[in-house]
DNA sequence: GGCTCCAGAATTGGATCCAATAATGGATCC
DNA sequence: GGATCCATTATTGGATCCAATTCTGGAGCC
């Protein structure tokens, strides 16, 4: 169960192929806000044409994650801290009303969680963030997807892309988080043992504020985070 | 103030054209759930070629709204019950926050709001069900914004137009439904005026719950909205 | 009569091509 | 020296083209 990778290589068409490349290349911090998409640059770099990655460029600026000027291009779209706020305020409204309608977790889906919080770990102390930041959205999407709201699920998906590079940006930053959020993760598996809606739900809560705050201050302080072109 | 259209023919590129069009079929119910779309036919519909056509197609797709099939194509997504009961949840966790987050209104964002509903009195009287759907979207979507949360905002409209195929059969329907809404919407603008969130709230869960409740036994009743091919 | 298989048609997927628009940089003028 | 204007370049926008895959329908077989 190691390699639930995302790469669909497989028969899966060259633009789902590149918007999930946009995706690990924000995560990965390559590509950052404020930053300028040549697609071009960007057809030669996945060895694909102009077409699907102007496709999937579109579906990028659909999420909300790229911004758009006609005859001009797509840009890394930069958050405010007001608006890297509302992200948190929406994931604290729609995940609360996926953890309260959680079914009892079996033994099988508890004992993933926890493999997945050691793999957390274990990249934690290798600093290998990328992964400590892949896993971590596992481990929570883990949990939601144990709902079966699917359509609130995706919704949450989204909401989640749309501050990935700054979550990202905060754990490369704060030494300390990596070793809180596995911690935090054992706490919230033991809810999840017990049946504990409601403290899934505080524990969740305090999760996001950790973050939120570190992140807004990191925001509020340098101006932003900035981009060279390649 | 009248012509408030998203018809952005001007200046604003063949797809978004494209994408709004679409949109538009949706509510129309042109375009019916379940129905394939043929790239050519709609290419030569709107007086474009295939390449904006196919990217507009990926746009409503990750917008959740069409379903994709490499190879086979785009269809218009059916909802099930418990999906469709998804979207009102997603509707109420997030204007509820967005409608406590509300500051006072002003007397000319609340005589536009009362303007508008006087138009859709009008379209209701004249039964464009066509018309009603697109100011109600209006009213409401006057609400929302003047919280200034607009990643919010963004979220709920996207939320919004998943359900927007069946909202318009709910329309088409209900006889009853149109002066109800008209009604309700008089009541939020009173609760508006006088500052009272919690009033407004209630009022909208009720506003919702209404046409909730009988869009689902709509879908639940005729197994589904079909769709002949053109 | 019904099922299987194959060939033709229809449709999509990706690449390429040309026009239109905006960024760039240098020359000219004040 | 600095600002403005214009020609050049770079980049995007939309259309067209060809290959690959799927769908369709009819012939043949059981």
């Amino acid at each position: 169960m190691a390699g639930t990778e995302q790469a669909q290589s497989e028969q899966a068409g060259v633009v789902a192929k590149v918007v999930d490349e946009l995706h690990a290349m924000l995560t990965s911090m390559e590509l950052l806000p404020g930053q300028a998409l040549r697609q071009e640059a960007l057809a030669a770099r996945l060895g694909v044409s102009r077409a699907p990655v102007r496709e999937a460029l579109r579906v990028l600026e659909s999420e909300g994650i790229l911004h758009y000027e006609r005859n001009v291009g797509y840009t890394v779209k930069r958050l405010t801290v007001a608006e890297f706020e509302q992200t948190y305020l929406m994931r604290r409204a729609l995940e609360s009303e996926v953890l309260r309608a959680l079914p009892p977790l079996t033994e099988a889906q508890l004992g993933q969680l926890d493999q997945v919080n050691q793999q957390i770990e274990r990249a934690a102390t290798l600093s290998d963030m990328v992964t400590v930041h892949r896993l971590n959205d596992e481990f929570h999407f883990l949990v939601f997807q144990a709902s079966g709201l699917d359509l609130v699920v995706d919704e949450l998906r989204r909401i989640w892309k749309l501050s990935n590079s700054y979550r990202s940006a905060y754990l490369l930053h704060d030494r300390g988080a990596r070793q809180r959020i596995v911690h935090e993760h054992g706490a919230m598996i033991e809810a999840l043992r017990h049946g504990d809606s409601e403290q899934l739900i505080a524990l969740m809560d305090n999760h996001r504020v950790g973050t939120s705050t570190q992140v807004g201050v990191l925001l509020a302080g340098s101006t932003d985070l900035e981009s060279p072109s390649s």
